[in-house]
RNA sequence: AGCCGGAUGGUGUAGUGGUAGCACGACUGACUCUGGAUCAGUUCGCCAGGGUUCGAAUCCUUGUCCGGCUGCCA
């Protein structure tokens, strides 16, 4: 292996799909698809899905289907199919012409399953779904089997038929897979294959009244999208019997080339947060985030409101790697994609999130000086720009201590600090009000210590942002923090405490009084930037506008002094 | 209990009979007009027992632990 061209990152599923092109199957091609069912919206786990379906079709030089597994209209909104498109467009991901739905398929499921009935392979069955369950047995005692499981083939044909024809009750009938009542594998116990429902479907409108399960209708859309390589999570392992089942006994020969091998892999799982659809439509419906795409959310459309790139989810769901072992990902990994991204590409701006005013009394009361600031120290093509100075700015709060501790390289009484990308300043006086609190400090600068001039290399230790009072803007800002304070939100020692009792209470923290610099007064919603030393931010994409800013923290920097503060709060 | 999976540093993931590697994290140090970034380094691992072999994370075997499965959901 030579060190210019590193090998590819490797798989499990990629080293079957090495075998198989080895082996000539299914004449070299390489064909997946991403199946979302449109009843929620997507989730960073399904950004791994997505990553990695149409990531193997790109690597082998195949194909990659979007495909819409709409098979339950009573769940599903054509909401939820444009959201999904959107999302999968914004992660980069192109399914051409080729956008499919398993309802696309339901004419000729139906003529399949008539051959199914006349081939003795299904048949009508008319127990209760109550009795279905009682039939089934249990884990360790085999099934019994359904008194309607000999009719006829024509009495099959017929009923089912006239099942269509809407002849009967929602959940009178249904159709069902005669296989084994015994199997050890409750899936193979006569799945129900077809039931009854009148429901609106979002695109077939009121022309079924029957529709097709899941078991049934995936094998067959797969094989009619001559898939080959049909990628699914682990939880479907007990359902391979059964899609093989179904593809044995179903000819498609006719429409479709090749035969699709189910493959299992590990979900997602992310520390601090939850991924089950059923709890983020909870924590939305409920109330504790202000929606699906809320950036505390792990949605993908959360994500992208909170500021992270198409390119990180990327990068990050290369990182984690595909296996089959259950898996929790620490979330400091996904933060470190941004941070990386970013680092390279967001314009460095300075921002007071926490205002402290500074008057310097030895500088001209009305003078303006017009400073040079690089816009990123990594990528000096991204050039500079010019920032005010004036006789009174505002530094951050906490870069002032009137009585610090050992290794506070910050301003304190007496001391000096550097402005970056202007003067190094002294404290001479501390303000306070009758209370005690410091409302203003007053300093002296070193007129010398310009930054780029001549007399500009004294050196002192700490270098603080800051912004020219009469000249910054004014600007909201969230600081969004872990939505669950524990790893893992389901492990609650508490009886009866749900993952809900490890929200974190702090998630989100407002400041509506922090100053900008002025060259953000036009940023762009959605734009990205490093406030120097604090992290990075993203102008809100709906909220914030010119003469209203609004900026979403992404990802804070790292920050040594306040992993010493906390060793030294806890060493107390 | 029956069936199906799975166990490699703190976390994730390679390695498929020949020196256990990579990434994230943590820790040290260097550097720094961002306590950022960068650079250098350190720490830490094959679930357990038995067997095959010159040699086992890898093959066989026994056991332990963990996950999934009893929707007319997907």
């Amino acid at each position: 292996m030579n060190k210019d061209n590193p090998p590819l990152s490797t798989n499990f599923i990629q080293n079957i799909i090495n075998e198989d092109l080895k082996n000539g199957k299914n004449d070299g091609r390489v064909h997946t698809r991403f199946p979302p069912e449109p009843n929620g919206y997507l989730h960073i786990g399904h950004a791994k899905a997505i990553c990695l379906n149409f990531g193997l079709a790109i690597a082998n030089k195949g194909l990659c289907n979007l495909r819409f597994d709409d098979t339950n209209p009573s769940k599903e909104d054509i909401e939820y199919v444009e959201s999904i498109q959107a999302d999968v467009k914004w992660l980069g991901f192109d399914w051409e012409d080729r956008l499919f739905y398993a309802s696309d398929y339901f004419d000729k499921l139906y003529e399949f399953t008539l051959g199914l009935i006349k081939s003795g392979n299904a048949y009508v069955c008319d127990l209760s779904a109550q009795e279905i369950r009682e039939y089934r047995g249990t884990l360790t005692e085999p099934g019994k089997d359904s008194p309607y499981r000999n009719r006829s083939i024509e009495e099959n044909l017929d009923l089912f038929q006239r099942m269509r024809e809407g002849e009967f009750p929602d959940g009178s009938r249904v159709l069902r897979a005669k296989i084994d009542m015994a199997s050890p594998n409750l899936n193979m116990r006569d799945p129900v294959l077809y039931r009854i429902l009148r429901s609106t479907h979002h695109r077939t409108g009121d022309n079924w009244c029957i529709y097709p399960m899941y078991d049934y209708a995936h094998p067959i859309s797969d094989a009619l999208e001559s898939i080959t390589h049909s990628i699914c999570t682990l939880e479907f392992a007990d359902h391979r019997p059964l899609y093989d089942w179904v593809l044995d006994k179903v000819d498609y020969s006719g429409d479709a080339k090749g035969r699709p091998q189910q493959i299992e892999f590990a979900r997602l799982n992310l520390s601090h947060t939850v991924m089950s659809k059923r709890k983020l439509r909870e924590l939305v419906m409920e109330g504790y985030v202000d929606g699906w795409d809320d950036p505390r959310m792990p949605t993908i459309s959360g994500l992208r409101r909170r500021g992270y790139t198409p390119e990180s989810i990327r990068d990050f769901c290369d990182r984690i790697g595909v296996a089959k072992r259950d898996s929790v990902v620490d979330i400091a990994l996904l933060e470190h994609c941004i941070r990386e991204q970013l680092n390279q590409h967001a314009p460095r701006v300075m921002a007071v999130l926490r205002p402290l005013r500074v008057i310097i009394d030895n500088y001209p009361e009305d003078q303006v000086e017009w400073l040079e600031a690089e816009n990123n120290p990594e990528n000096p093509s991204m050039g500079s720009r010019q920032i005010p100075f004036s006789r009174e700015i505002f530094i951050e709060q906490e870069d002032f201590m009137e009585n610090p501790p050992k290794k506070f390289f910050r301003l304190s009484p007496g001391g000096e600090i550097r402005l970056k990308s202007a003067y190094i300043i002294k404290c001479e006086e501390v303000v306070k009000d009758e209370n005690g609190a410091i409302i203003e400090l007053h300093c002296s600068y070193d007129p010398d210590s310009r930054s780029g001039g001549a007399t500009s290399g004294r050196k002192i230790k700490g270098t603080s942002h800051w912004v020219s009072a009469q000249h910054a803007i004014k600007a909201k800002v969230r600081l969004y923090d872990h939505l669950f304070t524990s790893e893992d939100p389901d492990d609650c020692e508490e009886e009866g405490a749900d993952y809900k009792s490890q929200l974190n209470p702090d998630s989100l923290r407002v400041l509506d009084d922090c100053r900008v610099e002025p060259s953000l007064a036009a940023a762009e919603p959605g734009s990205r930037f490093q406030f120097l030393r604090q992290g990075y931010f993203c102008a809100d994409a709906i909220d914030s506008q010119e003469g209203h800013l609004v900026f979403n923290r992404i990802v804070s920097l790292r920050d040594t002094w306040a992993k010493i503060q906390k060793e030294n709060r806890s060493n107390q």
